[in-house]
DNA sequence: GTAAAAAATGAATAATTTTGCAAAAGAATT
DNA sequence: AATTCTTTTGCAAAATTATTCATTTTTTAC
């Protein structure tokens, strides 16, 4: 694969599903939503490509609520949800950095960290309380994670990604 | 007006817009409700006679949320909202005991209270962060409300039986 | 690589929820 | 008690959201 091709599918990586929901979060987070039509032109805007079915679909992956208020209605990512505010923030951007390797064996995840990260990470993990995983216990450099029956490595990644989205590049 | 009317009367009180919405909440936080169908049918079941209109309309008065999960959507009372959980608990019953009196001037209401009372009651109503309450001042034995503009003194009335029901018998 | 399997998506539709409006019910005023 | 004003409600329509089914895209297994 020469560098053109692999820019290419750089770029198109850009616009997969969890690169959307990625942008899904961070628009919902900045500014009051008030339908999945308006979400849509923002996405749409933002050069994604999709239909309100797929939207829909979307939040309901990302545990979005529909929440009314004073004024109307509002979408909102959830406190300690899938996905929190908490996200973006340089903490968990900076945990990201201790990650190394993320290997499977049946229902068990292996995540190993530089020395003193797992603790941090699993802790970020157990406070997003994603639905996949069951629970997680972690040494110094390693966390082990329980995976919900039925749920996938890739399952496991995308969920992983969406609350550390630094993830994607080394697990992505 | 004689016994059989005053109870009539009483009857008739059960079933009026904030006794329905104190219903849906229990009903809300007591079980898992998936659509306001299935919550319409509940309250018919009660003897509440309303229409999916009017329902609509009292989850937006109580900010009740529409939140996926995993196996599809749940409809919840939010934290920390008008009309939180915390609701039906002992204390907040307890605490309604200790409320002497309400009276309204201009955008200002003062409650009365048992004295040491005034700081919890205040704090229950904080809490609640109602949208009716833009902030309160707690004395020993007296709140002072302040309310936004435009809210009337029904308005808060109602907003406050909805934090702590009990009050009902003594501002209904 | 190719075939098979799984996952993601869109179009159309179904289901659900919200709202404008007029009527009914309830309060306040005289 | 009659009148006026305010609030609540139902109906029906509009708006919004979820899902079914067929298709495409991506991943997996060989």
């Amino acid at each position: 694969m020469n560098n053109f091709a692999k820019e290419l599918h750089i770029y198109s990586k850009m616009k997969n599903r969890t690169n959307r929901q990625l942008a899904i979060k961070q628009i919902i987070a900045s500014q009051g939503i008030h339908s999945q039509e308006e979400l849509l032109a923002q996405l749409h805007a933002q050069g994604f490509d999709l239909t309100q079915a797929t939207l829909s679909r979307d939040l309901k992956i990302l545990k979005v609520a529909k929440v009314p208020n004073a004024t109307g209605y509002v979408y909102v990512i959830p406190e300690g949800g899938n996905a929190s505010q908490a996200n973006d923030n340089n903490e968990i951007r900076f945990l990201a950095d201790g990650f190394r390797d993320l290997n499977f064996s049946g229902n068990l995840a292996v995540m190993r960290t530089r020395p003193g990260y797992a603790s941090s990470i699993a802790s970020v993990l157990d406070n997003a309380n994603p639905y996949e995983i069951l629970g997680s216990i972690a040494g110094d450099d390693t966390i082990l994670l329980v995976m919900r029956e039925g749920i996938t490595p890739n399952d496991l990644k995308k969920s992983l990604i969406l609350i550390m989205p630094k993830l994607q590049e080394k697990i992505g």
